[in-house]
DNA sequence: GACAACCTGACC
DNA sequence: GGTCAGGTTGTC
């Protein structure tokens, strides 16, 4: 489900809430979330306050103090949600830490892909060295350029590449290709310096816009606080197959292919390869 | 690069 | 019954 954007706006609301907060217990229902057990996790974090949240690309990590850490990963259809313990139950929810203060942190998978996982402080900064530079943190022109040049991949398939930049998805990476009016499987190291600008600008805008819409509810997505986004409001050319292409100025339809075995939506007439 | 796998739900 | 789904990882 979630991308940066999302998985960002998750972290901001948590990073409100947890700091500071005890665990209690965790009820946990399907073991195979939580790794390596559920039984080491209760024994590592029972009793741990929150720190803070950390993220990086699309993995969130709980930091507790004495070397103990939770990542989690979101992977299609996680939630977070941060609950009263009086709160109505949510659904799916298959992992519940319960906190101090009355408060639940309450993880939710429908499909169960998620996970959360005990690491030591060094496995997290391993965990967090695979990813490649942040859209906004370290990614700078010159350095997106220098990814480009080095890759013969489909333009797409390298957008969402996590090693080579950290956090893009199927639904960002989709809007970012029409608004630069790229074909997403235009081989990466092909695109034309201009095309590199553009395609740069409207990668940032279009987390930026997700960002300040706190993320796109397509379906599962919600924030940590059980709401929707705004981002699926503004979808270019994501889900939009047969629709007309939103510029004025084009007759094209918005056409879905397969790009990396994704769902892959462009306008074939002002996206070319 | 293509494809399957992980697992379940939603939609046609 | 079939197809699709915001992600990642491993195999050919």
């Amino acid at each position: 489900m979630p991308e940066l954007p999302e998985v960002e706006t998750i972290r901001r609301e948590l990073d409100e809430e947890l700091p500071g907060l005890e665990v209690k217990d965790v009820i946990c229902k399907d073991a195979r979330l939580l790794k390596p057990d559920p039984k080491v996790i209760e024994n590592a974090i029972i009793g741990e306050r929150f720190l803070e949240v950390d993220r990086r690309a699309k993995l969130l990590a709980f930091r507790f103090t004495n070397d103990v850490n939770l990542l989690c990963h979101l992977r299609m259809s996680g939630r977070l949600l941060f609950r009263d313990q009086d709160d109505p139950e949510d659904t799916y929810v298959e992992v519940k830490l319960k906190l101090s203060e009355g408060k639940e942190l309450r993880f939710a998978n429908a499909r169960k892909f998620g996970y959360m996982q005990l690491a030591s402080d060094e496995e997290v900064q391993k965990a967090f060295a695979k990813y490649g530079p942040e859209p906004f943190d370290d990614l700078t022109l010159e350095k997106f350029k220098e990814i480009l040049g080095g890759s013969r991949a489909m333009i797409k398939n390298l957008l969402m590449d996590q090693s080579k930049i950290a956090g893009v998805g199927n639904i960002y990476a989709n809007d970012a290709l029409f608004l630069a009016k790229i074909h997403p499987e235009k081989s990466a190291n092909s695109l034309s310096a201009s095309q590199q600008v553009s395609l740069f600008e409207a990668l940032k805008k279009v987390l930026w816009e997700g960002l300040e819409t706190k993320g796109a509810s397509d379906q599962w997505y919600r924030t940590a606080h059980g709401e929707k986004g705004g981002y699926q409001e503004l979808f270019r050319v994501y889900g939009k197959a047969g629709q007309p292409c939103p510029r004025k100025d084009c007759d094209g339809r918005i056409k879905r292919i397969k790009v990396g075995g994704r769902g892959t939506f462009y306008c074939p007439i002002c996206q070319n390869k």
